[in-house]
DNA sequence: CGTCAGGTTGACGCGGGTCAAAATGAGTGG
DNA sequence: CCACTCATTTTGACCCGCGTCAACCTGACG
């Protein structure tokens, strides 16, 4: 078992919708095998790869992002500290997507038969973090619906309420804002724009003062507003006490 | 126990990538409590509902979509008979999106505390499970690359080869083709075009000489192409047999 | 033979892509 | 502390894919 202060975010992540013993914290504890360090852009795991072990992202930012043969690339999710990144090749073993770090970032190593054993001891804990991998479904969801119809300027207000109440959860953020140090072109490939375009439409949000992305901080100058241009509903993200 | 030979289609779509015993299977028989009828175009389940029990589509073609205040609406995922269309509702309990049909369907209700009682007793079959609710979330991270970064036509064109693939796993595909019974309309929602733009790409596709929809079928005139123009890769809909 | 859902086409405009260049800013070595 | 490099941001000019609007066509069905 390795100790690490940073691994309190997923704790606070799981607690925010379910309750969780010390006993089963202690369970999922007993599962990091040893930690790591990435640099930023580095490519972690490849699509296609047989994986025998899950990354739990402790600090940093990380992305999922699949491309085509000419060069375009799409990211379907951003994650942050406390985000069980690959959670599901528990399941599938291998990946239809890369997964890469935007950011210097720190990651547990948790290996798979440790969690078949953890998940046959606790089965509880089984079914809460196939509730975990359900939410990132919805999120790709919602990105369908930004992607196919919002338009820019949307797509980004979108996404920064998106990050907002995510990053809240884990203690990275704020009523007014975050620090989110990705560049334009991360959030291009986050919203299906081009760089340029990226740039324009957040002069848009800035210039209409609803939020402001400065040297790696999202502020936001009138976040109600922001909310409503993008017809944000937070249903999506599961938050606050589940049921079941 | 309702006996119902669609099931059948289930059982093909499992054994695509896994073992399943006789055992195995009649137990998943035992789960289903009654069998319905929707009619074309039905909303069945409704964003935010409380759900005590899963449906397993039989027969006909259904999807998941999301809307926005301005009447925009994105499909998120089309089925067909043989999945599961909402099993993620066996963790999150409540939605956040609808599910309507396209055609007319039939179903069958799978209450979750007989799931409870099935994984209990084989938490294999939990497991194999979860990983087609993966299956489910690839397919979004597909959607979400082509909503990305795909011109029109090209999202069409990937979007008749996964139906291709998807559709020969529960024998509703031949090699040639397969039956589509969608309205213009229904493709907009999915690929996040107009339909009017929907049906030049239609069009373009038909004097490319490449695929064909026509009253309520998709023939391909050269699959090979169509892949091609795609950039089709299906790993993501991780067919035959899966490792674990 | 009238009605209506759905398919098809044309004219036109806009959101966002493309290309190119300049501005800014963080690091790095002298 | 300056010179230089390289990544990133910003802006302008131009263009195209796709949206919008509107009309017309087709086929199923009563």
């Amino acid at each position: 078992m390795v100790e690490h202060a940073h691994l309190d975010r997923h704790f606070s992540k799981l607690r925010e919708r379910h309750v969780l013993s010390a006993e089963e914290e202690a369970g999922i504890r007993g599962c990091v095998q040893e930690v790591r360090s990435y640099r930023r852009n580095q490519v972690f795991i490849r699509r296609g790869q047989l994986l025998g072990e899950s990354t739990l992202l402790l600090d940093g930012i990380a992305c999922r992002y699949k491309d085509l043969r000419n060069g375009k690339r799409q990211i379907s999710e951003l994650h942050f500290g406390g985000d069980f990144v690959d959670l599901h090749s528990y399941t599938l073993k291998r990946l239809d997507h890369e997964l890469m770090t935007l950011t210097r970032c720190e990651v547990a190593i948790v290996p798979h038969v440790k969690l078949d054993a953890l998940f046959a001891a606790q089965p509880r804990l089984a079914k809460l973090y196939w509730f975990q991998t359900m939410v990132d479904a919805a999120v790709h969801r919602e990105w369908e619906l930004s992607l196919g119809q919002r338009s820019g300027v949307e797509r980004l207000a979108q996404l920064f309420c998106e990050l907002h109440l995510r990053l809240q959860v884990v203690g990275l953020a704020d009523p007014n804002g975050y620090k989110l140090p990705l560049t334009q072109t991360d959030l291009a490939d986050c919203t299906g724009l081009t760089v340029v375009h990226t740039n324009r439409c957040l002069r848009e949000l800035r210039e209409r003062g609803l939020v402001l992305l400065n040297s790696g901080k999202v502020i936001f100058e009138d976040l109600e507003a922001l909310r409503c241009l993008a017809d944000f509903n937070p249903d999506y993200l599961y938050l606050g006490p589940q049921p079941g």
